[in-house]
Formats: structure tokens, C-alpha cells, sequence
RNA sequence: CGCGGGGUGGAGCAGUCUGGUAGCUCAUCGGGCUCAUAACCCGAAGGUCAUGUGGUUCAAAUCCCAUCCCCGCAA
């Protein structure tokens, strides 16, 4: 089939590369190149990089909805279109113009976690399980008649990026199995249930401030939902600590230890006080100006026994 | 040329402002103690203090200059 592919991060990668491999006949859209990183070096999109690699024509209209996106839209006249993350909204227009409509991968049991970063909110929420699902896309935002299917349990400790990357290879694979139910015109096609459906947002820098007033299992969430973006972090000394990895431990702590409050040493690890009197080993993180560490490393040059985290 | 932090034995840090013998915690090696341990005690080895055969100085990890690398913020 001609297949119009709008994806943009990296969970788009693995299904751009199935459909490849499937030997459609393939044109991508993508976000216009960014400025990435300290030194705002002008960076591709993952999926424009893949597709280079590929040899498929690639397409970054400032906007798809705007004149020259739907221009190149309907001058491909796909068959089918198909999204993945791609993180602009498309409109009437461009979804009239493949004659098999618009399929959408997304990252959630739908309706649950409509929008964006779904797979962060599930590990933030501390959802055992969630999923992909393909729907048919309309106008709204992943409201959509529901195709395919499937859950994904999400490991205790897995972090949101583990679970992103484990996720891109699953939404690739139901993605051929809803093609090829297409292609075999045996798609089923379910509404979504309204009443049932939860919306999360983008995630922003702040969301990855730890609160260790929480119940030490809800900062551990979060810890592992912002991983490896935007990331947990801490205030100590009036700087900020990243927090990149805990572990729950069994610790209890009955003593008047303030919400915050470091104990530990090299030996034992580092931990701190939560909300539920529950404490929470820190075991990877990384101080201002260095690198990722074992927090047991930090604490042999920067004890922090004592001290508190806000 | 966006703003800022940093590079010190194998690891993590202090020392730099106020130049003057290279420090701490751990790891390593040797010895001791203990029924035993992530224990404890004693001792040892290990560093051109990122680079420049740069500048200033009687003297530079420390002050000045240049370069390289790492990191955070902002985008």
C-alpha cells in the first residue's frame, strides 16, 4: 500500500522500520529539524534519521495542517495514513485524503491516558499495566474508534524510558497485525467509551520535582515516570540533585525524621525519609556540575546522614 | 560566539577566595584480632593536581592566559 507515515520521536522508529520491511510504498512526515542541546546544535527528528537511512522520502511541513503539508499530502494520495507520536494535530483535510482513513498508535489502553506522554503518566501513576492500542483517528484528541489492542505489564522498577523503548517495539507489532487486518478487511472497530476516558498532558521540567512528603511508593513512581525525561530532582544545599534511580526498602522509620530527611552511609546506601514514614534508598543520581553516579559513591566524599533534601 | 558548574592516587570528594611539605572517606596490598561479619586495629603502595616544557612569583593545585574534555540550566 502507499502509506503516508507522520511519526516524530523514537517511539515511532520501530514501526517506520515494519512498514518498511513490509514493502510499502512509504513517505514520511516529521517535525522540522530542532535545536538540540547545549550548544543548539540543529538535530533530525529519530524518525527522519531512519528514514534517511532507509532511503524514504522525508517531508517536514511546519505544519501538516498548513497549505504545504496538505498540498504534499495530497500529492502522495496514500491509501493509508498512519501515525506514531507524531505531536501535531491533524485536521479534516488531511484526514480525508488517504481513502482508508488514518490509524493511530498510541501508548495507552485507550480511552484511558488520551494525549500526550501516556506511557510516563501510566509509570508516574503506578499503573501495573497498560498498553498499546490502534485506533481509526478523528478529529479529536485520541477519541477515535478503537482497532487493536494489547496490555503490557509494567515491571515495579522499570522506568518510564525502559517501559517507552519496550513500547515502540510492541506498537510496531500491533500495528502490522492491524494493517494486515485491514488489508484482509477483517479490522474490527469499537467506539470509545467516554465515561471511561482520562486525558494526561505533556510532561514539564517541574513535574520531575520530587515531593517526599508523598508515600515513599508514589515518589518512586514518579522518580521512575520522569526517567530519563524530564527527571527527578531534589533540592540540597539550595542546589539541585537529580535523582535517577530508588529502590522501595523495607525501612521504617518511627523516629520524628522530617518529610526529606538523608540517613545512611557508603556502606548501607543512602536514604530518605517519605510522607508514610516508609523510607526510600536513592541509589543512583547525580550532583550539579558531575556525572551519574551510585549514590554510595557520592556519600564517600559528601556524607549526607543528617542533612535534608527538599 | 546564550548563562553557569567542574577536571586533584583506582572511586567519590576537600584543599583554590587569603600562593609556602598532597589531605579525607572508600577500594587495593601486607599484617593483627574475632566462632563470625558490610566489623575492628596496625602498616604499605599508589598523584606530571586535565593540557601547555605558557605567564606572574623566591615559591603555583591555588593567581593570569590559551586549549581540550565532562556536566547542569536555558532553548
Amino acid at each position: 500500500m502507499k502509506i503516508a507515515f507522520l511519526g516524530t520521536p523514537e517511539f515511532a522508529v520501530p514501526s517506520l522500520t515494519m512498514l518498511h520491511a513490509a514493502g510499502h510504498t512509504l513517505l514520511v512526515f516529521t517535525q522540522p529539524d530542532k535545536q538540540i542541546g547545549r550548544h543548539a546544535v540543529l538535530t533530525a527528528p529519530a524518525v527522519k534519521q531512519c528514514a534517511q537511512k532507509l532511503l524514504i522520502p522525508v517531508c517536514q511541513p511546519q505544519k501538516i495542517r498548513g497549505e504545504e503539508g496538505q498540498a504534499a499530502l495530497k500529492a502522495f494520495a496514500p491509501d493509508l495514513m498512519v501515525t506514531a507520536a507524531f505531536g501535531q494535530i491533524l485536521s479534516a483535510e488531511n484526514l480525508a485524503v488517504p481513502t482508508h482513513g488514518c490509524i493511530n498508535v498510541h501508548g495507552s489502553l485507550l480511552p484511558k491516558y488520551r494525549g500526550a506522554a501516556p506511557i510516563q503518566w501510566a509509570v508516574i501513576n503506578g499503573e501495573a499495566e497498560t498498553g498499546i492500542t490502534t485506533m481509526l483517528t478523528d478529529v479529536g484528541l485520541d477519541t477515535g474508534d478503537i482497532l487493536l489492542k494489547r496490555a503490557v505489564a509494567v515491571d515495579a522498577d522499570e522506568t518510564a524510558g525502559e517501559l517507552y523503548d519496550r513500547m515502540a517495539v510492541i506498537g510496531a507489532e500491533v500495528l502490522k497485525e492491524t494493517i494486515e487486518a485491514l488489508e484482509k478487511g477483517a479490522l474490527p472497530q469499537k467506539p470509545q467509551n467516554p465515561a471511561e476516558a482520562t486525558t494526561c498532558r505533556m510532561l514539564k521540567k517541574e513535574d520531575g520535582k520530587l515531593d517526599f512528603s508523598q508515600p515513599a511508593l508514589a515518589v518512586h513512581n514518579r522518580v521512575r515516570g520522569v526517567n530519563p525525561w524530564p527527571g527527578a530532582y531534589a533540592f540540597w544545599r539550595e542546589l539541585p540533585l537529580k535523582i535517577w534511580r530508588t529502590k522501595l526498602s523495607d525501612v521504617h522509620t518511627e523516629t520524628s525524621l522530617s518529610c526529606g530527611s538523608c540517613f545512611g552511609d557508603a556502606k548501607r546506601g543512602l536514604f530518605v525519609c517519605c510522607g508514610d514514614g516508609r523510607a526510600l534508598e536513592i541509589t543512583e543520581l547525580q550532583a550539579p556540575g558531575g556525572k551519574r553516579m551510585q549514590a554510595r559513591s557520592y556519600l564517600l566524599g559528601k556524607p549526607m546522614s543528617g542533612e535534608r533534601l527538599i
